[in-house]
DNA sequence: CGAATTATGAGAGCGGTGCTCTCTGAATAG
DNA sequence: CTATTCAGAGAGCACCGCTCTCATAATTCG
């Protein structure tokens, strides 16, 4: 079941059906798009592909495994928003709000995606393996300005209490390669990431009118607040 | 409709109508509970209660209604655990750590309630007026503490840039009263609270597995990193 | 008190959902 | 050419939110 379009289909009937799962996959992101995750509907997607809502079923067999298969598209989507953010600015300092603003505008354009992904997970989901590698890229982006910093003795000492290795999980530091980040540095890593969507979440779901009277702005002076409390200089 | 139960209700009808409303309100809390805000089911509820699904729609007119009501419990709820968690401790810093823990508490053991506040907002839902101070309760327990603090002078300068005033709203300044809290000082109050809810979102979603070795321990590590960020001063 | 009004509950019904099953016809494999 | 696999359609099940009508009970008013 959602079979890998990559994997080169030979016969026509391999080449229909791969065809024919990427048009479910873009008309159901369309939808989603417009009426969220919660509101996505099987049924809606097969009637806009003119199809009967049971056949479907042969290629999602279930509604679940559909916005599994959306859920790894928007990861993708958002990292690769993030990557392209970072190489728009040379300096690390620069590097690191390009990347927030990046994610930023990503959200605010694609707010269902970003449901989808950081919101209350759906019921029936579990994350699959291959889901782990999309949904590193956007952290791996921060961690990517962080380790440039360091490598040019750049990296500022952290200010408050260090974090113990032992909180870290192993997977984690083998996980970022060439930057040999301390325990404490990827902690920082960590919650830089986790404010990043701390903060697009609260805009996105209203918790900061109110309370903010400059989104944007509030925003980049996070941005910089949270680079800072990574070790990085700004200028 | 979901007229104040605090009203004395004087006639039979009124009395009834305040006993079944809360009926509902507490069995519909219970099945939240068991299958989270998506899956609530008005004619479940009205199962349990053994009445007709339409029979519900005399005290609540439509599932977001009843869904609004649970989220001022919510708020409530959340609210009351951070300031029960605070007068457990006596010195700013404990106290900090104390409500922080008092909330994931809180949420680890109410996790789909959380989710309703702080995951993904339900598609016709709109705050009520009246949703906003009890939304507040929480974020106003790690106010006060900071307050409390400062009053006794034992906070400490912010160490990164600033928050400039014109990204605060103006209502937000007057909200929090006795304090006399400067713009950059909200801002890290904001922010504090943003990465309670932030952290606790990921370790409820799924988002540190592989990442953390001990949740509760990076959580501890997170507080203090926070309280730190916020001014507060730890042992 | 009796009549008029209002609130409440039950039931049927509408259009929608996810999902399963069976049946038919077309593409593939041997 | 035959046997098998596979894609699609359709009917149907159980559930959902919500609306409407109708009867009955509680309240208010003359």
């Amino acid at each position: 079941m959602y079979t890998d379009l990559m994997n080169a289909p030979r016969t026509a009937r391999e080449r229909a059906r791969a065809e024919l799962t990427r048009e479910i996959l873009t008309a159901a992101r369309r939808q989603l798009g417009e009426v969220g995750p919660s509101q996505l509907s099987l049924r809606a997607v097969a009637r806009e592909l003119e199809m009967a809502s049971s056949a479907i079923y042969r290629y999602f067999k279930s509604r679940d495994e559909l916005l599994t298969a959306l859920i790894l598209e928007a990861y993708n989507d958002i990292g690769a928003a993030a990557e392209r953010a970072a190489e728009r600015a040379a300096e690390p300092g620069e590097r690191w709000i390009a990347i927030w603003r990046g994610v930023r505008a990503w959200a605010l354009a694609n707010r269902h995606e970003f449901a989808l992904l950081f919101g209350t997970p759906v019921p029936g989901y579990a994350a699959p393996r291959e889901t782990a590698t999309a949904a590193g890229r956007m952290p791996l982006a921060l961690a990517a300005v962080v380790a440039e910093a360091k490598a040019a003795g750049a990296l500022a000492p952290p200010p408050a209490p260090p974090c113990e290795p032992a909180l870290i999980d192993a997977d984690m530091t083998a996980l970022l390669p060439d930057a040999a980040f301390s325990a404490d540095e990827i902690a920082r890593i960590v919650l830089a990431w986790n404010r990043l969507v701390g903060i697009v979440s609260y805009e996105l779901h209203g918790h900061l009118v109110g309370v903010t009277a400059d989104d944007a702005g509030f925003f980049d002076y996070t941005a910089r607040v949270s680079g800072a409390f990574t070790g990085l200089r700004f200028a």
